[in-house]
DNA sequence: AGCACGCCGACT
DNA sequence: GTCGGCGTGCTC
């Protein structure tokens, strides 16, 4: 019998693909092992065993896989199982979750290298130079790769060449794979076996009185290693004695020393376990009880707890129920509050059992990571991670903990698969039967509207960590400071008061502005032209600090034009403003106190965020100037006022959600200042001081922002009450999106009819030089969401065999808020 | 996603 | 006349 393997290929192709195996194969091979297979002409792609069969397909003959590339299965079962739901769910490929889940490393793909088919000297008669310098490169190198022939060559399209080459028969060609992954070793250092004996140790020793510091070497190691229980690491040994390097490695080359290398994980935990025991105060153990009273009713459960209502500590005690049954536990965070404090706080308990999952780990760390995850490895038995952490392997997950579960970083926007972290880790705990503890001081309103139906549990803390009070929010309005010249550049009197009140004290200031850059428009004061950025639809940023111009879409950049580019006239002005004018404007009216910015520019970099808030943390800072960054569940001790510069830009947002972030956002600030003994004070400076979002953050009124709403988002057809699918199209040409979008609008329209909105153009309708069009789909609470995707599908699929619109790029994306 | 094949403009 | 641009189609 003929035994075939159906594989998932990590590119963006719907189906799975067919290779032949043999007898041994099929018994080898197991659901997530990872093959090597050819694909397309010469290639060689790292694929994953889906499942084994004997069905042999009827149109093709099945190629036969190249290699296998694992003993055992590097994806689980349940990991399988979630990835199709990721799949079914946000409308991507089995291929988009594997290529997002898995480190690169473990998908290797075949190089093309290149060598010379025979030793003799070839006469060059009937060589053209590219094709000639080939082979002279040969004559030096054994074999070359595509990449040193595009390097040779000076240029991109180096195929046809070889090709040529492979025809006159000067060159062979073969594909070959690389493992990637190398483990780090470092350097040990132990006595030879033959001196284990106390006898020969004595005489040694004696041998050694010549040489003094050799003695002094080897006593310091003997001492070092009685401490160490296992091997000693030669650079501890180093570093331990005041001798130079020589000393070590003579006593190497006697053989009394031997030095041999180990593997080790390149993330590791050096710090100590110090706070064993937690004692929660009593309204908190209040939370933790009525949580695990909700878990007997309730998979998920929704704790909506004040900001410093010391949420982290009822985690840590969930945490150690679980790790006390040996199961692991996953803790997802937004990527920006993965900082050293969130991190150091959960290792001070459970101390090497802690592994961090981070997109800003390098390759071979997050291989590590996901081996000790596939392992149950007693290092990775709370998981801290971001978004991606739900997609690994757990072995034996006993609890999912989703913190901040509002923020919107959760959902996955560019690449597919554009899935959201919290949804997917609610059926990621469902597959391994747990529970979903969701935490959060201000809830999304699709979470709180799901615990008000009853969906989730929900408890609730009213109360911050030893009684401190809320902050005090005062919302200062500008159209009254200008009015009566009360304002130095964007800072009001009452701002500027506060701020330099909680100086003279010593204690430390946030702003925060939801802009970076300098300001958003420079503008010509004669023709009021603006400089537009040529590949997106959007005004250019002006950046003060590298004296550029900057698109926030594409990054493209130019010096700042002395004169007009429209007129001449050079008067310049700009509008507007950012982090860095507001940064500039800090230091100029607080001359004594230190002044820092945090934004995307100043935390490039893998502790680019670390460094900024450590030195913040430390006081090193005084005031912190700083975008949604400064937001992200930080716990600053010394903050005393907090500053919103403009809270007008995020309300008047053209987004259904931009009063609920707008109250989010606003919230979260406003929660770093006061979170020890002394209140808090935030400044709200606003033009609008009676919105009713700012009048229920100023009173702290989360259930009326929530009624009200929900009110809204009733009468206008929004999540949660319904559903939305964006459809977005994409094209360099304009009339061609245009078409195109008509075409699908149309389509749905006749399946769907007033619940497709659109086509429209986004407020950046040009990005990149490509023109973007949105098709919205509503589906409504009591519409089959798995009916209406399918219909979506299929209707994806006939606007796809449309030759016209080959070239059109569509982007679906489930949930897209 | 890659990569080959195939059809049109700007250059030796 | 070719080189090299990109649009189109296929990969078990």
């Amino acid at each position: 019998m003929l035994h075939f393997v159906d594989v998932i290929l990590p590119i963006p192709i719907p189906k799975l693909y067919t290779y032949v195996i043999t007898e041994a194969e099929v018994q080898f091979l197991k659901p997530g092992m990872r093959v090597a297979v050819p694909f397309g002409k010469r290639k060689i792609f790292t694929a994953i065993v889906h499942h084994t069969h004997n069905n042999a397909p009827l149109v093709y003959e099945a190629k036969p896989i190249y290699q296998i590339l694992d003993e055992k299965p590097v994806l689980t079962q349940k990991q399988l199982e979630l990835f199709e739901w990721i799949g079914n769910y946000y409308l991507c490929s089995l291929g988009e979750v594997v290529r997002a889940a898995l480190p690169s490393g473990f998908l290797i793909e075949s190089e093309t290298v290149i060598k010379s088919a025979n030793l003799e000297v070839k006469d060059d008669t009937g060589l053209n130079d590219d094709e000639f310098l080939i082979i002279e490169a040969l004559q030096h190198q054994s074999s070359l790769s595509i990449n040193d022939v595009i390097n040779i060559l000076e240029k991109q399209r180096v195929l046809p060449v070889v090709n040529s080459l492979i025809e006159k028969g000067l060159i062979t060609v073969q594909e070959e794979l690389f493992e990637t992954y190398k483990p780090k070793l470092v350097k040990f250092i132990k006595l030879n076996d033959q001196y284990k004996s106390e006898k020969k140790l004595q005489l040694i020793l004696e041998q050694l009185s010549k040489a003094p510091k050799q003695r002094e070497v080897l006593l310091t190691f003997f001492s070092m290693q009685a401490k160490e229980k296992g091997a000693l690491k030669t650079s501890d040994l180093k570093s331990a004695v005041e001798a130079s390097d020589s000393v070590i490695k003579s006593l190497i080359d006697k053989g009394i020393l031997v030095e041999f290398d180990k593997k080790t994980d390149r993330v590791q935990f050096e710090g100590e376990v110090n706070e064993t025991g937690l004692k929660l105060q009593d309204f908190q153990q209040i939370a933790l009880n009525e949580i695990n009273e909700n878990f007997k009713q309730h998979d998920v459960c929704l704790l909506h707890g004040v900001t410093a209502s010391g949420k982290t500590e009822i985690y840590i005690q969930f945490i150690n129920q679980i790790l006390q049954q040996n199961q692991q536990v996953l803790y997802l965070v937004p990527e920006i509050a993965l900082t050293t404090q969130l991190v150091e706080r959960l290792q001070a308990h459970f101390g090497e059992q802690v592994a961090v999952f981070h997109s800003k780990y390098s390759n071979f760390e997050r291989m590590e990571v996901w081996n000790h995850v596939l392992e149950h490895s007693s290092k990775a038995q709370v998981i801290i991670g971001a978004r991606s952490s739900v997609l690994l392997p757990f072995k034996n997950l006993g609890l999912v903990i989703v913190d901040e579960e509002h923020e919107q970083s959760y959902k996955q926007f560019d690449p597919a698969p554009r899935y959201h972290a919290r949804d997917s880790a609610i059926v990621l705990a469902a597959i391994f039967k747990v529970k979903t503890l969701l935490g959060s001081a201000t809830p999304s309103l699709e979470s709180y509207f799901n615990a008000k139906q009853n969906k989730y549990g929900l408890v609730e803390i009213n109360q911050r960590y030893n009684n401190v009070l809320m902050p005090e929010i005062e919302l200062v309005d500008l159209k009254d400071k200008y009015k009566r010249k009360r304002m130095k550049g964007h800072f009001s009197d009452r701002l500027i008061e506060e701020i330099q009140e909680a100086l003279s004290n010593g204690l430390q200031v946030i702003l925060f502005q939801n802009r970076r850059g300098f300001a958003p428009i420079v503008e010509c004061l004669t023709c009021g032209h603006a400089p537009q950025c040529p590949h997106c639809d959007v005004s250019l940023t002006f950046h003060r600090y590298r004296n550029q111009l900057r698109c926030h879409y594409c990054g493209y950049n130019r010096a700042v034009p002395q004169q007009c580019d429209a007129c001449g006239s050079s008067h310049l002005d700009t509008k507007g403003f950012g982090t860095e004018q507001i940064e500039a404007e800090a230091k100029e009216l607080f001359p004594d106190a230190k002044v820092t910015r945090m934004d995307l520019d100043t935390t490039r970099g893998k502790y680019g965020y670390q460094k900024v808030i450590a030195a913040f943390e430390q006081h090193e800072v005084d005031i912190l100037v700083g975008t949604q960054m400064v937001t992200k569940g930080l716990d600053f001790r010394n903050v005393k006022v907090v500053g919103i510069m403009n809270a007008d830009n995020s309300l008047n947002f053209p987004d259904f959600r931009a009063h609920e972030r707008s109250f989010q956002l606003i919230t979260q600030v406003a929660g770093r200042a006061g979170r020890t003994d002394e209140r808090g004070k935030v400044l709200v400076q606003t033009f609008n001081p009676h919105h009713n979002i700012l009048q229920q953050v100023s009173q702290h009124k989360y259930y009326d922002m929530y009624a009200e709403q929900m009110n809204e988002r009733h009468n206008f057809k929004y999540p949660p009450i319904y559903r939305l699918i964006k459809i977005t199209l994409k094209h360099k040409d304009f009339n061609k999106v245009n078409l195109a979008a008509e075409w699908y609008a149309k389509s749905l329209r006749q399946f769907f009819g007033a619940y497709v909105l659109g086509p429209e153009f986004p407020p950046v309708s040009r990005i990149r030089n490509q023109y973007h069009k949105n098709i919205l789909i509503k589906i409504a609470a009591g519409q089959s969401v798995k009916k209406t995707k399918e219909a979506v599908v299929k209707i994806n699929n006939s606007f796809e065999s449309v030759k016209d619109f080959k070239a059109v790029r569509v982007v679906l994306n489930v949930d897209n808020y």
